[in-house]
DNA sequence: GCCATGGCTAGTA
DNA sequence: GCCATGGCTAGTA
């Protein structure tokens, strides 16, 4: 009998779901990849979230600029990461000089 | 085999 | 910086 293993099922998020966690975080705070997978209900979705992010339909009304890593520094952004700093600093969020956020622990949302 | 991640470790300053 | 993760996709057969 094997403890190790796993049943191969597949669970995946429902892109919606990410982006409706999105709209409600407020101007000024993030959160992390995994903050939202873990909130779906299985925190090592991060990477898929990432995915689907980046699938964004509508970065106009999703602030995916709003997601970060967990270790504080600026993650990814579909139409650049100039851009991804810029969306940050018009909320008053700035990046230090080795590419981290000021007051991520502050500023980070976890639900 | 890729990837918009995460956590942990070595090893620098 | 390294490796584990897990779902996805291109591209082969």
């Amino acid at each position: 009998m094997d403890e190790n293993y796993k049943i191969p099922i597949s669970i995946t998020i429902d892109p919606n779901d990410v982006y409706k966690l999105l709209i409600r975080i407020p101007n000024g705070k993030v959160t992390t990849y995994g903050d939202i997978a873990k909130q779906l209900g299985n925190k090592k979705l991060a990477r898929s979230v990432g995915k689907i992010l980046h699938n964004n339909p509508n970065p106009i009304i999703v602030p995916c600029h709003k997601v970060v890593l967990s270790n504080g520094k600026i993650g990814g952004y579909a139409y650049g990461l100039k851009m991804k700093k810029n969306l940050l600093k018009n909320e008053g969020i700035r990046i230090l000089k080795d590419g981290t956020i000021e007051n991520f622990h502050k500023i980070r949302v976890e639900y």
